[in-house]
DNA sequence: AGCAAATACTACGAAATCGTACTAAAAGGA
DNA sequence: TCCTTTTAGTACGATTTCGTAGTATTTGCT
């Protein structure tokens, strides 16, 4: 029980940074940027307020970040046709190079899970960790912050 | 399994977000803030690189953090009698009073888990997170970022 | 059609974090 | 003892993140 506190305390600044293996991605980018990009990789493009949304970070974050990789030439962004104010955002080539090499190693961390876990432990291990997402998402008993910031809260859905 | 991909993504900014109980809190201190009040309650007396162990930063973002709350009046920084290179940190008043609400807070939250899980599924996640998290620990494949950056990657122990 | 409200995003300044360079004290020789 | 090395922490500037205010476009209402 001890042992679930230590384990959050030690994720209050640099979230997963016991991940040794990704290290070295970093120093071209920021991991915020790799997550963004390896957004993009999965779900195809995506207009700022979905990029924002799934990384639970508020619009204006998002703006400097994709600033950044736009800058860096990792993605390329577009206005909309159907409605100009939404800006499609793009992997380039280079990025998708990046993104992929940062999922390869994500594969291969899910591999050494794999092989470190039973097939029950790891469907048991989703399962509970997604309850416990869950739980401690909660009832909104905060309503009232809600409305002042717009972002402070990240959903979680299935 | 994609789902773990999922969650992954979520926290790159802002980890924990998805908690809302703890927003109000926030709104005086930050989160490291509040996670240096909560080390030093669980764990009393610290010294500045104990802290930043602790949380995963580097020295200088702990100096930051420290200032910020002895400005704060919530700890106290006195220079260690044995040794006058290390500095010791308290507790005021004050910040154990914060920390422990905090605390309070996380118990309900703790407690809300102990709703929604059976005692084993309790600790079957524990052990299975514990698990997972020297898993992606790994086996030091990175050796050569490490000298460079002091801070880079996080230890668990158990 | 005309206008108020909502939506999507950016601008900008403030705050937080971090890497590197530095200072001071302690430890370890010779 | 003197001097080199190590250890503990701070200073400072650069980068990142974020809240608020603003702009432009679209939607909804009459």
């Amino acid at each position: 029980m001890q042992q679930l506190y230590d384990l959050f305390l030690k994720t209050g600044l640099r979230p997963f940074a016991f991940m040794t293996d990704t290290l070295h991605l970093e120093q071209k980018v920021t991991r915020s940027d790799l997550t963004t990009l390896l957004i993009l990789l999965f779900r195809g493009d995506q207009t700022m307020s979905e990029l924002a949304s799934e990384m639970g970070a508020p619009l204006s974050s998002m703006t400097s970040i994709a600033a950044r990789l736009e800058r860096k030439g990792f993605i390329a962004r577009a206005i909309s046709a159907q409605d100009q104010r939404v800006r499609l955002v793009t992997l380039t080539q280079e990025g998708r190079r990046l993104a992929k090499e940062w999922e390869h190693l994500m594969h291969e961390m899910l591999g050494r899970l794999e092989e470190a876990f039973t097939p029950e432990e790891l469907d048991e291990f989703t399962r509970l960790l997604l309850k416990a997402a869950k739980v401690f998402q909660g009832e909104e008993p905060a309503r009232q912050y809600e409305a002042k910031n717009q972002a402070r809260k990240i959903d979680i859905e299935d």
